[in-house]
DNA sequence: CCATAAAGTAAAGTAGACTTTACTTAAAGT
DNA sequence: ACTTTAAGTAAAGTCTACTTTACTTTATGG
């Protein structure tokens, strides 16, 4: 699973923190994810999509 | 979180062992998640959605 | 150089997604 | 009534998402 969040983030100017705090998760979860870690869950990724005003398939992209 | 799966699977006259045989998860999932008492993975999202040729948000609803 | 902020990483723990086995209930046909 | 199929449910176990704490690495600016 791919994500766009890294870019996200730098458009906003945003560090791992500012998003970990927007999306109520900690910063290890929001690095873990962008490094592809773990995939996050659906009610977080609905979050992200809420925040950014994107769809789900515009921020994580399933890689198979 | 709300979804659609139940309608879906009733347009294809698909059991729930037919709907998890394709999502390859086991028939209780399927129910499990069918009757809200937990959320599928985002893999599992996406899964459905390109089974089904919707997007994620067509078939599962964050409800807050 | 040195300080500071951001990112990376790791271990140990908790919660939730999912499995298998197995039993029960509901609906439908014969 | 009896059988069969689908749906519902429950317990115990595994795996993964996520937390907290804490330490290391990588910029960047002074």
């Amino acid at each position: 699973m791919k994500n766009r969040l890294k870019v996200l983030r730098a458009e906003r100017d945003w560090t791992q923190a500012d998003l970990a705090e927007r999306l109520d998760v900690s910063r290890q979860t929001i690095n873990a994810i962008e490094k592809g870690k773990f995939d996050p869950s659906l009610p977080l990724a609905f979050k992200a999509a809420r925040l950014f005003k994107l769809r789900i398939e515009e921020i994580f992209q399933d890689d198979e």
